[in-house]
DNA sequence: AATGAATGAGTCTTCATTCAT
DNA sequence: AATGAATGAAGACTCATTCAT
C-alpha cells in the first residue's frame, strides 16, 4: 500500500514534471514561429507556457537546450508523420513517394510551426554542431529511405536513375519549399510545392 | 585649376565615406557567415572592418541598416554574376539554363559568405518586412527570367512543360541546395549539387 | 490557516515589490537632487537606491518612466503639506493663506530634494508634455484654492481684489522663491522668502 | 601700406571668427529654446548655425563654453534691454519700475528663446559654479538697482517698505513669471504677467 | 514545484572631442 | 579656416541566469 503510494505520488510527481516539460517546448515552438528563433526570449517562452520565467531552470539546462529540444521534438513528429504515411501507402514505392509528397505538405506533419521551427534547423546547423548534428541524422535517415524506394520503382521504369541523387534532390527541393513558403507563401502555396515534387518525380522515374 | 581641386578633394572625401561604406558592408557580410546572422554584433563588424564600434554611426542609421545593406549587396552581386553567366552561354536557352547551374555553385557567385547571407535572407524574410520585400522581388524576377528560357527550351522538346513551375522548382531546388549545403557541406558537395539540377533539368526538358 | 498563509506570502512579495519601487523613486529623487535632474543616469539612480542596474527594468518601463514617477510623488507630498497646513490652520482664509507661506517654506514641504524636484519640473515642462500636463494641473488646482481663500480673506477688506490675479501673483511668487532659493541660497534665505511672501500678501488685502 | 594690408587682413580674418562666434552663440540659444538645455548637442548647435560639427573646437572650448556664453550673451542682452527701458522712463522712480515691468514682457527684452536661456541659467546654477556665478551677479545689481528705485519711490508714499526685500520680491516674482510663462503659457499670458507686477508695486507703493 | 526578485554581462546607440587634410 | 572622419567613453536597455522563499 504505501509502495503504492509513494509509487503513485512519484508517478504522479514526474508525471506534471514531464507535463510542464511538454508546456514548455510547446511554447517554445510556438514561439519560434511567432517571432523568430532569433528573437525567441526565455520571457516570451515562459508567457507563453503561463509559468514564470525562473521556471525554466527546473526543467532545462537553460534556453539553448529548450530550444534544442524544441527542434527535435519537431523533427521527431515530422520524421512520424512521414512513416506513417508511407506506411499507409501500400507497398508500391511509387505510391509511397507520392504519399511522402502529400505528407510534406499537409497537416499535421506541414504547419507553419514546424515548418519555422525546421528552417531554423537548417538555417543554423551551420554554426550550431548540435543542430549541424541533428540535421545531419535526420536527412541521412530520410535519404537512405527515400534512396531505396526510389530504386525499387526505378525498376518499373526503363530508365536509368542514381536513387542517392535522386533522393538528395527530392529531400532537398521539399525543404526549399517548405522554407520558400515561409518566406513568401504567395509565391509557393502547397498545391504548387506538391505538384512541384510530383512533376520532380515523374520526370525522374517515367519511361 | 582651383574648380579642380575643389572637385578633386570632394572626390576624395565621398570616397573615403564610400570606401568605409564598403568595408563595413563587406565586414558585415563575413560577420554573418563567420558568426551567423543572428549572433552578429556591432562590435564584431567594426572589429572585422578594423574601425571603431561608434563609425557605424556615421554611414549608416544602425545596425540593420548595416545589415540589410550587405543583404543587399550580396544578393546584388549573386544577380550579377547569374546574368553574366548566362550572357555568356550564347543564344541556347537549354545552354543558358546549364549556365545559371554552373553559376549557383561556382565562384564568384557561389561562395561560403554569399550562401550564409542568401540563407539568412530566406530564413528570416518571415519576420522581417524588408526581407521579405527583398526576397520576394528578387525570386520574381528570377522566376521569371528562367520560366522564359525553360518556354524556349522546351519548343525543341516533344514533352509539355509548364515554364513557370518549372522555374518555381528550379530556383527552389537551388536555393535547397544552397542551405543545404551550408549546413552539411558533406551531403552536398558542389558537383552534388550541379548534377542534381541537371538531372532535373533533363527529365524535364528531354523528349 | 493556508489562506492566510497565502495571502501573507503575497502580501509580502507585493510589499518588496512597492518598497523596491519606493527605493528606486526616493533615490531617484535624491539623485535629482544631488547632480541635477540632466545629469541624473540609471547608473546613479541605482547605486543611490543600493541595488544592480539591471533593476530598473523590473519596476519601471525605463529611466523616464521613473524620473516622472519620483516628480509625481515629490508633487503629491508637497501639495498633501500644503493641504495639511491649510487645513491645521483654522476657517480663517487669511490664516489658511498664511499657513501656506509657512508650509511653503517649512519642512516637510520645503526641502533641498523637492524644491530640486519641482525646479526640474517648472523648467522641463515645456519641452516635455507628460511633465506639463502634470504642472498646469498642479497649478490650476493650487490657484482655484487659493483664490477662493483670497476672495474670502478680500471680504474683510475694503479693497477690491482680482482673486485670480492674486493667486497667479501668489504660487509664481512662491514658485520663483524656491527656484531662487535653490540657485542662490544666501540670496533667498526661508525667512526671507516667507517675509516676502507675506509682505505681498499683506500689501493687497490690507484696507 | 603693406602694413595697412596686414592689419585689415587680420581684422577681416578676426572678424570673420567674430561672425562665426556670433553664429554658433546665436545657434546655441535658438537649439536652448527650441530642444531645451539638456537637450542641447554639438551637432544641433552646428547644423542650425551652417557650419560643420568639428568648427566648435575653433571658436570654443568644448560645448560647455559655448552655452555658457549663450547664456552669458542672453543675460547681457536682457540687461541692456532692462537699462534702456529704465532710461527711456524719465526720472520719475515709480514710472522706472513700470518701465521695468513693462520691458520685461515686452520683446527685445522679453522673447521665448530669451525666456529659455534664462531659464536654464536659474534651474541648473545649483550644480553650476558658473552659472551659479553669473546668476548671482546678475540679480545682485539687478536687486541694487531696483531697491534704490523703490527706496526714491516710498519717499513719495506714507508706508514704510523694506527697499530689499521688495526688490528680492520683485525680481522674483519676474523670474518665476518668466518660468512660469514657459512652462505654461496659456495660464501666464504677457499681459497677465505685467498687471501682476504692476498690482504687486501697486499694492506696496501705495499710501 | 514554482515564483519573481535580483544580478551583471552584453548590445546598440549617442555624442563630445580630436585630428588629418 | 573649415571639414568630417574617427574615436571611445558613457548612456539606456535587454536578457539569460541564479537564488532565496
Amino acid at each position: 500500500m504505501s509502495q503504492k503510494h509513494a509509487s503513485r505520488r512519484s508517478t504522479s510527481i514526474s508525471r506534471i514534471a514531464e507535463i510542464r516539460r511538454q508546456d514548455l517546448i510547446e511554447a517554445a515552438i510556438n514561439c519560434i514561429a511567432k517571432v523568430g528563433y532569433g528573437d525567441v526570449t526565455v520571457q516570451t517562452i515562459c508567457h507563453a507556457a503561463g509559468v514564470s520565467r525562473g521556471l525554466i531552470g527546473h526543467y532545462f539546462k537553460g534556453k539553448d537546450e529548450l530550444l534544442l529540444e524544441a527542434v527535435r521534438q519537431v523533427t521527431t513528429e515530422l520524421g512520424n508523420a512521414t512513416k506513417l504515411a508511407a506506411q499507409d501507402a501500400g507497398d508500391n514505392p511509387t505510391a509511397k513517394l507520392h504519399a511522402l509528397i502529400d505528407a510534406s505538405f499537409s497537416p499535421p506533419g506541414f504547419t507553419a510551426e514546424k515548418v519555422a521551427v525546421w528552417t531554423a534547423l537548417a538555417s543554423n546547423a551551420h554554426w550550431s554542431p548540435e543542430l549541424a548534428l541533428l540535421y545531419k541524422e535526420l536527412w541521412r535517415d530520410y535519404r537512405y529511405a527515400v534512396a531505396h524506394l526510389v530504386e525499387r520503382a526505378a525498376q518499373e521504369s526503363t530508365r536509368e536513375v542514381n536513387p542517392e541523387r535522386v533522393a538528395l534532390t527530392f529531400s532537398t527541393l521539399i525543404e526549399g519549399l517548405w522554407i520558400g513558403w515561409l518566406a513568401d507563401p504567395e509565391s509557393v502555396t502547397r498545391e504548387a510545392a506538391k505538384e512541384a515534387c510530383r512533376d520532380y518525380l515523374d520526370a525522374v522515374l517515367r519511361s
